[in-house]
DNA sequence: CTGAAAGCGCTTACAG
DNA sequence: CTGAAAGCGCTTACAG
C-alpha cells in the first residue's frame, strides 16, 4: 500500500531497485534470494517482503551471463516428416525428457530438422544450452554429420535410440533393447509354426528398426528358417505401408508372417491382408512394435512389443544432469529393456 | 595452420579474442557480424576469416542481456495427462509453432503442466521469453488462473483453442471454428435420418469440445430434434471411452447416432457398438473430430472433421512475432476454418 | 571508416 | 552480518 513504489511499466524491476527500497546492498538481496551468505533473519524477511511488494523477478539472462550456465537443455529431432512430432515414439521421449528437466529446474528448447538438412551449417549454433539431446535418423553419413555439428557446440551430448557409440568423447547413447524385442517377436512366431516371414521397414534407416530386424532375423536363423524378406514401406506412413504390403502380397508368394517395424506398419499390413482376403491370424500372423495406445484400435488386437519411450527420455535427462554435475558421463552406453506383449494377431503355440 | 591461436578449451572464444587476433576493436567485430556500421570490405573479410579460424560463436546470453530480447517463445501445455504430448491435436500445434519460429530464428521453450497445478505459484517464472503461447484446459477458474499467471510475465500471450477473450490486454486468442465443425456434423446426421444422438465428451472441460457440441446441438435444434445426450468419457482415453459408451448402450435406449468429441472417442464408440452387435452405419451412425492419420485405421473409415491444428500453431507464431514487431496485436481474435470430411461411418442421405 | 567507454543485471571473491 | 568493486560478453551512442 502507500505510494506506488513500482517503477513505471516498461522498465523492469532490478535487484538494485529492491536494494534501494529495502535500504540494503544488491548483494544482500542476491544472497537472500539464493540462500547464500549469512544474513540476519530480520533483514532477510524485510528483503523478501520488498521483493514481493515490487514484484521483482531476477533476470535470467543476467544470471546466465554471470554464471555461464544456462539451465537449459536443447533437444534436436531429425526426422523426414516435417511434422516432426507425429510419431508417438518420439513424443513419448520428449515428454519424459521435459518432465524430468522441469522437475529439476531445467528448461527444454525444442527443434525439428530433416535429415536432408545436413550440410546446412550453423543450424543450431544459436542454441545456447548446457547440454544437447538428439534423436537422429537418416543414413550413416548424415547421422555422423549431425553428431559432429552437435559436438561443435562443446556441450555434453546424449543420443537417443542410437546403437553405435560415436568417437566424440563427451557423448552418451541411450537405447532400448530393440534387438531383444525383435528376437522375442521372432521366437514367438517360430513357436507358432511360422516358416517364412516379411519385415516391414521404412526407407530411411533407423538404427532402432534395424536392431528389431536383426533380432527377428537371429531367431529365424536359429530355427534354420530362410531369411526375412524386407518390404520397403517408404516414409512408413499408413498409405505407403499399406500399398507396399498390398503390392507384395499380390505379387506373392504370401509368407506365414509379417513383422511390422512398428505398430503403424503392422496395422497397415493387417488391412492389406484383409483386402486380399487373408485371415489374420489364421492364414497369416502379424506383429507390431511399440504398443502405444494405437495398438488397441485394430482388430484383432496386435501382438507387439511395449517400448520404453517415456523412460528413455527421462533417462536421457537424468544422465545429462548427472554429467553436468560430475563433469563426465559415468556410463556412455545405456540399454533399457522392452516388454513383449502377445495379442490376437498371432496364433496359439502349435 | 601455423601456431595454435585458439585459447585452451574450457574458456570460450570471446569477441575480444577475435578483436585482438584481427588487430581491430571489439566493436568492429560486432559490426561486421551484425551487418551494422560502415566497415571497409578488406577489414570485414579479415575479421570474418579470424572468426572462422578461431571458431568464434557469439554469446547468446550476453546478447540477450544487452538487448533485453530473448529470441525465445515459451509454450505452455496444460493437460490432465502427464504424457502431455500424447494428443495429436496438441503435437500438430506444437510442430506448426516450432517450425515457424525456427524459420524466423526464434527458439521454443516447451513445458507441460496439469490443470491441478494451478495455485502452485511461480511455476513458469523461470521462463524468460519474449512471448508465450499456451494451450489451456481445466475449468474456468483454473484457466483464468493460468491466464493471470502468464500475464504476470508481462510478455505478449497467445492462447490456442481458447474461445473466450480474457480481460488481459496484451493477449490474443486463436481457435478453429469448432462450432461450425460441430454444426456440419449435426446437419450431416440430420440429413441422414438421425432423430436422436449422443455426444461423447471428456470429463475435463475443453472449450473446443464444448464448441463442437454446441454446433452439433444447434443443428439438432434447428431440425426440432431432442437434445443431445452427453456421455462422459472421463479422461477421453480409449478404455474409458469404450467402457462408458458400452455401459450407455447396454442401458439403452440406443440412439441413431453417436458424435465423438474427437476421433479417438469415436473409434472407441465403433468398437463398443460392435461389441453390442450394432452395425455401423446401418443401425447406428458415428462421427469423429480431427481427422488425424488415426482416422483411417478404423473400419469403416470415420466421418470426421479435418482440424487445422498445424495451421493454428503456425498462426500463433506468426501473430506473436508480428506483435513483437508492431508493439500490439493487430487482431485479438482469430478463427480458422475447419473441413468436413464424410467417411463410411455415416450413411448415404435419405 | 574506426575506437574507447559505458552499461545491460546479475554474483563472487574480498574487505571490513 | 553487510557492502563496494569487478567482471561475465556483448552492443550502442558518441567522438574522432
Amino acid at each position: 500500500m502507500g505510494k506506488p513504489t513500482k517503477p513505471a511499466t516498461g522498465r523492469a524491476v532490478t535487484i538494485k531497485d529492491v536494494a534501494r527500497e529495502a535500504g540494503v546492498s544488491a548483494m544482500s538481496v542476491s544472497n537472500v534470494l539464493n540462500g547464500r551468505g549469512r544474513i540476519s533473519e530480520a533483514t532477510a524477511n524485510h528483503i523478501r517482503e520488498v521483493v514481493e511488494r515490487l514484484g521483482y523477478r531476477p533476470s535470467v539472462a543476467a544470471r546466465r551471463l554471470r554464471l555461464s550456465q544456462q539451465w537449459t537443455i536443447g533437444m534436436l529431432i531429425v526426422v523426414e516428416d516435417p511434422d516432426f512430432l507425429s510419431d508417438l515414439f518420439i513424443t513419448a521421449q520428449v515428454t519424459g525428457l521435459t518432465n524430468y528437466l522441469t522437475a529439476n529446474s531445467y528448461s527444454l528448447i525444442l527443434r525439428g530438422m530433416k535429415p536432408s538438412d545436413f550440410r546446412t551449417t550453423g543450424l543450431f549454433q544459436d542454441i545456447e544450452a548446457d547440454g544437447m539431446v538428439a534423436i537422429l535418423s537418416g543414413d550413416r553419413v548424415q547421422r555422423d554429420w549431425f553428431v559432429r555439428e552437435l559436438s561443435a557446440l562443446r556441450v555434453p551430448l546424449v543420443l537417443l535410440q542410437e546403437h553405435h557409440l560415436p568417437d566424440q568423447p563427451d557423448c552418451a547413447i541411450i537405447s532400448q533393447d530393440d534387438f531383444d524385442g525383435g528376437r522375442q517377436v521372432g521366437r514367438h512366431l517360430v513357436e507358432r509354426g511360422v516358416r517364412s516371414g516379411w519385415m516391414l521397414m521404412p526407407h530411411v534407416e533407423w538404427p532402432a528398426m534395424r536392431a528389431r530386424m536383426d533380432g527377428a532375423a537371429s531367431a529365424f536363423a536359429d530355427a534354420g528358417l530362410p531369411e526375412l524378406r524386407i518390404v520397403d514401406c517408404g516414409d512408413e506412413s499408413f498409405d505407403v505401408s499399406y500399398q507396399a504390403t498390398l503390392a507384395a502380397l499380390e505379387a506373392g508368394p504370401v509368407p506365414d508372417a509379417i513383422i511390422g517395424g512398428n505398430d503403424q506398419m503392422a496395422i497397415a499390413a493387417i488391412k492389406a491382408c484383409r483386402a486380399t482376403g487373408l485371415r489374420v491370424p489364421e492364414e497369416i500372423q502379424i506383429t507390431g512394435f511399440n504398443a502405444f495406445e494405437i495398438w488397441r484400435y485394430v482388430d484383432p488386437i496386435l501382438t507387439t512389443v511395449r517400448s520404453a519411450a517415456h523412460a528413455l527420455g527421462e533417462r536421457a535427462a537424468k544422465e545429462l544432469i548427472a554429467r553436468l554435475q560430475a563433469g563426465h558421463f559415468k556410463k556412455r552406453e545405456i540399454v533399457l529393456p522392452v516388454d513383449f506383449q502377445p495379442g490376437k494377431s498371432t496364433r496359439m503355440p502349435s
